[in-house]
DNA sequence: CGCTTGTTCTATATCATGTATAACACATAT
DNA sequence: ATATGTGTTATACATGATATAGAACAAGCG
């Protein structure tokens, strides 16, 4: 489970660092459970600070999903609850993206294509045929 | 075509204007070529500075979303062009939010579904028949 | 001229981000 | 006991983003 940062991007370390391990268990490369690097290896690795990585650590914590110990270290928590009310969250998020793929002359079919395609790329280890 | 802006949010103001405009212009509510409030009079209105405003638009002109004329102001700009190179922008924006997804269980359906309806949403008048 | 337009400039205040160093509480292995 | 490794917390600092404020400019129009 390489995790890389553009220093020169945009988006903050912190949310790279995120993002990476969130799509690492979407794609099954990280299992409930398995140990994550501790927060000073990991800065060692990637070349950051501590803190960064920490606070990366903490909000997956806070969302659910990795569980953190102060002796054990942290580790991949168990799959999530199917929750509705996620639904919500995720129509919000997609609400600006969508209206810029329509002013883009993307229909509904593309972005869904799209979004197949990325499904499949996570897919290949992160379903366990629950539906 | 009403603009309202949430202080408390960790959204930024100027983003919030940006993605409200570019909804608007994807329902159909902002037509090519119809004038935008100025700078001033959107600020004054929304009860945020001149700048922030500026910003919002300089960056929708960037983007390609609106035209500004230093004498005539802001307005709409034409229809864009269906260009390719815009679906590796949006499947790297839809990435993260479907791993995410999957971590919540949902399926790929699940996702199209949620993208189906903000297009119905958005799509009352944004649509003109072009596939 | 008076008014509006976008644009640019300076200045300030606040928060987010990232780094750096250090210490703490706790557990485990030597 | 000592050493090592966890996450956690605290302080401090530098930098950039965000937002505000006031002012001025060039250009068009009635």
């Amino acid at each position: 489970m390489l995790i890389e940062v553009d220093f020169a991007g945009d988006i903050p370390i912190y949310t790279q660092v995120r993002d990476q391990i969130v799509i690492g268990i979407a794609a099954g490369l990280l299992l409930p459970d398995e140990p994550l690097p501790s927060v000073r290896r990991l800065a060692a690795d990637i070349g950051i600070n501590v803190h960064t990585v920490n606070k990366a650590y903490a909000q997956l914590r806070d969302e659910g999903y990795i569980r953190m110990d102060r002796r054990s270290g942290a580790e991949v928590a168990p799959p999530m609850e199917k929750s509705p009310s996620y639904l919500a969250t995720l129509e919000t998020k997609l609400y600006p993206i969508v209206a810029e793929a329509i002013c883009h002359r993307a229909g509904a079919g593309d972005i869904c294509d799209v979004v197949n395609r990325v499904f499949l790329a996570l897919g290949d280890r992160g379903e366990d045929g629950n539906e």
